[in-house]
DNA sequence: CGCACATAGATTTTT
DNA sequence: TCTATGTGCG
């Protein structure tokens, strides 16, 4: 009797500590062991969901479903008094209900970006405190196997210092080899080439499994060929791509059971978030090593499944079950952020689709206004309708950054960037050039990759002419076949450039360039990052050749203290400087995480890059059939399955309103076409949708007047920023004496302000860490408001 | 070697 | 239509 009341007890105590959430969501939290899939909705509170196990995994352990415990007398009254709000002592809750509470260092928490792993380790720390939060693995699948092939990959016959290849360091591997074996670079473009080899890697095949199953195909003949040099070059520069990363992670632990063993008892417990999204190797890398201990949770939603491309295989999370036995399943259906009419559309459309599991989102919430459909005469009818009802919704109170603008494509920014620009209304467009794609942030983190590394070919081929120095095509194909053929390191061959013949002509340059390069190795041990980065620009002449490019070198120069202002917060964050391990965070990072919430401006970006975002008013433009769904999707019913998530995707961004557009008249890459909207707009159920046709009025000779200026968007850009007063400054609102918080850091007061470039550095003292050194725009600081 | 001009190619891209 | 690349000349 006892015990039966205690186990109840200990439930209830259970649920009160996690009563913000709804059933499907604890059951989620506190399904401890074992297998569990969590399909998990769009805004249906999923992270929390993740945060939340993890929090009672480490509190409590398997309490909720444990059924061998007793209790005192004692402890029971104190559990009822916790169910009934009289105490909360949760150290005293924990000693009476855990069961075998999990360490926090046995958690792995895998992600696919760096700014989710970022967000969950926050939220970690704020549940959990930073010292346990600190001892979990929260990283991406990338950083994760990253960690494990420093220890281990010697074993796989790679130096454990290899340096990491980006998409544009393989692409020029790729062309040098395509030039070498003789294969045209038209017939065989590149790109199609390396996401041949990528497809390859994602399915665990190597060079030489591909070369097998060639059989008498050409095509395939030939990237068996590529694919061969590729990685034999790869191997030689001691770099790995991005999928050599996971690839080789699985073939270390297929090859060496013992260091799979390690890393299964390492990590007893994981989790993977959307898991919609992972390819082959990575379901291999996860099964490998939960197939020890078997806890292994993945979350993801199949409807927002829209990396097919990117090798994503959506039948991982549809076969979960059929492959992990006993898997628990659970569906999050209850929709925390969209009105329900905008739920009811997005349900409208997805329930098209057949390779899918079936689920219907809901909301307790507010019905909403109807999604509004705009019928436009063409591109620029339909840019000024979207101008001018952001205008409408700014002057009914609302603010420009509660406004996004998604496409299909990247192309389909500029005309509705012209709107904008003529509208005044300011925003911010993502994707496109990113800032580590930037040549001066490549050209310098080029040089220090070399100055890290001496024997990194590539990188010194990208810089060593740049600034001019006079050493063309010729020089460079003698230097690195002098470096393969006697085995030395570039820089090597550079000092005894004397020696030999062909670089005779050459010597005095490359002999002074490798004593650069010397000095600074040897400074890069002493010197700070940011020191460094200066020592360098002033040795290389990089400075001054920019300072020669006027205001274009200006900017560029603006962007390399950028990067200084990255490396400073980079210094105060890391536990051990240095410039291997800034070169690595660098290699795996990316800015999606640009969007700023703090600047009021319309958003825009690709579908794609909106997933895991939400905004209150949504434009989806270009609904029209050949732009969305893309012409390319048409033959196979697969993709345009994926196009419909992608449909999916986009409306269930939107909190408060929806709005799509589709014009009568387009002109895309210089030629007009006229298309059938969307088969998506058709989908919707009718009385969901309000439309507006403006193909009508214009008939009827009332046509609205919807000029655009012609004017190049950058000249129009370039004009109004000339008009402006001055560039307009970053906005650096903190002053001596503020209080703010800091993601790691925690709450600190700000000791001192000094203004750099557009930036400033911020002297800090935290209560729990001391003081620290920080830029403004780069660490992520808050202001804590004091009222 | 460096610049001016021509030309192809243009879904989507978490690392 | 735009823009990132490649080629040919000075």
């Amino acid at each position: 009797m006892a015990e039966q009341s205690f186990r109840d007890l200990k439930r209830s105590a259970l649920q009160k500590y996690f009563n913000k959430m709804n059933s499907q969501q604890k059951k989620a939290v506190f399904t401890v062991n074992g297998p569990v899939l969590v399909l998990a909705g769009a805004g249906s509170g999923k992270t929390t969901v993740i945060v939340n196990r993890i929090a009672n995994m480490i509190n409590f352990g398997d309490a909720y479903h444990n059924e061998t415990s007793k209790a005192s007398e004692d402890e029971i009254n104190f559990l009822s008094d916790y169910i009934d709000g009289k105490t909360d002592d949760i150290a005293k809750l924990k000693d009476i209900i855990a069961v075998s509470p999990v360490k926090p260092w046995n958690i792995l928490a895998i992600t696919f970006t760096n700014k989710a792993a970022g967000e969950l380790r926050t939220r970690l720390s704020n549940i959990l405190g930073e010292d346990d939060a600190r001892e979990i693995n929260a990283a991406t699948f990338h950083s994760a196997c990253v960690r494990i092939l420093r220890r281990e990959i010697d074993k796989l016959g790679y130096s454990n210092s290899f340096t990491i290849y980006d998409s544009d360091d393989s692409q020029r591997v790729i062309k040098s080899c395509l030039s070498d074996l003789n294969v045209s670079e038209q017939q065989f473009p590149p790109k199609a080439i390396l996401s041949s080899i990528s497809k390859a890697k994602d399915n665990m095949l190597f060079p030489e499994d591909i070369e097998a199953s060639v059989g008498g195909d050409f095509r395939k003949s030939i990237i068996s060929k590529v694919y061969t040099e590729y990685q034999k070059r790869l191997k030689n520069s001691n770099a790995l791509d991005f999928d050599d990363i996971i690839m080789l992670t699985v073939q270390l632990f297929i090859d060496f059971p013992d260091v799979l063993e390690y890393y299964q008892n390492r990590y007893r417990y994981i989790l993977v978030d959307e898991y919609q999204d992972t390819n082959h190797a990575q379901f291999k890398l996860v099964s490998l090593l939960a197939s020890e201990h078997n806890n292994l949770c993945v979350v993801g939603d199949d409807d927002q499944s829209i990396y097919k491309f990117r090798g994503a295989t959506i039948e991982n999370i549809l076969n979960f079950e059929n492959q992990f036995e006993n898997t628990v399943v659970i569906h999050l259906e209850q929709n925390y952020r969209s009105t329900q009419r905008i739920l009811n559309t997005a349900n409208s459309i997805i329930k098209n689709n057949q390779g899918r599991k079936p689920k219907t989102l809901w909301t307790d919430g507010e019905l909403g206004d109807k999604t509004v459909v705009y019928k436009a005469q063409d591109e620029m009818d339909e840019a000024k309708f979207i101008a001018k009802t952001i205008l409408d919704n700014v002057k009914h109170g609302g603010k420009f950054n509660d406004n996004v603008v998604l496409y299909r494509m990247n192309a389909q920014s500029n005309i509705i960037e012209r709107a904008f620009v003529q509208s005044g209304i300011p925003y911010r467009v993502l994707g496109g050039l990113k800032f580590f794609d930037r040549k001066e942030i490549k050209d310098v983190l080029a040089y220090l990759a070399v100055i890290n590394n001496n024997n990194d070919m590539l990188r010194l081929k990208r810089i060593i002419n740049e600034p001019k120095r006079g050493l063309g095509e010729s020089t460079l194909t003698m230097l690195e076949e002098i470096t393969m053929d006697l085995n030395i390191s570039p820089l090597e061959a550079m000092r005894n450039a004397a020696d030999y013949p062909v670089l005779s002509k050459k010597a005095s340059v490359l002999k002074s360039l490798a004593k650069m390069f010397d000095t600074l190795s040897d400074l890069s041990k002493t010197l700070p990052l940011d020191k460094l980065l200066d020592e360098l620009l002033d040795k290389s002449g990089y400075r001054e050749y920019l300072k020669s490019l006027g205001d274009d070198g200006i900017n560029r120069l603006e962007n390399i203290n950028e990067l200084k202002s990255t490396m400073i917060s980079y210094a105060n964050e890391a536990e051990e400087p240095s410039l291997s391990s800034f070169l690595e965070e660098i290699s795996l990072y990316t800015d999606v995480d640009k969007l700023d919430e703090f600047v009021d401006a319309v958003y825009m970006m690709t579908i794609h890059s909106s997933k895991g975002l939400e905004f209150p008013n949504v434009f989806v433009v270009g609904m029209e059939e050949g732009i969305f769904p893309s012409s390319r999707t048409f033959e196979s019913e697969d993709e345009i399955e994926e196009e419909r998530r992608l449909a999916y995707v986009a409306f269930t961004r939107a909190q408060k309103r929806l709005y799509l557009s589709n014009a009568a008249q387009r002109m895309l890459f210089g030629t007009t076409s006229r298309n059938f909207p969307s088969r998506f707009i058709k989908e919707i159920e009718p009385d969901l949708i309000e439309k507006i046709d403006n193909t009508v009025k214009a008939t009827t000779g009332a046509i609205a007047v919807t000029t655009v200026s012609s004017i190049p968007l950058q000249k129009q850009i370039a004009k109004i920023k000339s008009n402006e007063p001055s560039k307009q400054p970053v906005e650096i609102d903190f002053a001596e004496g503020d209080r703010v918080k800091h993601n790691i850091f925690g709450e600190g007061t700000v000791i001192s302000v000094r203004k750099m470039a557009n930036d400033a550095m911020l002297e800090v003292d935290f209560d729990k860490v001391g003081t620290k050194k920080l830029m403004a725009n780069f660490a992520k600081i808050n202001k804590i408001d004091n009222n």
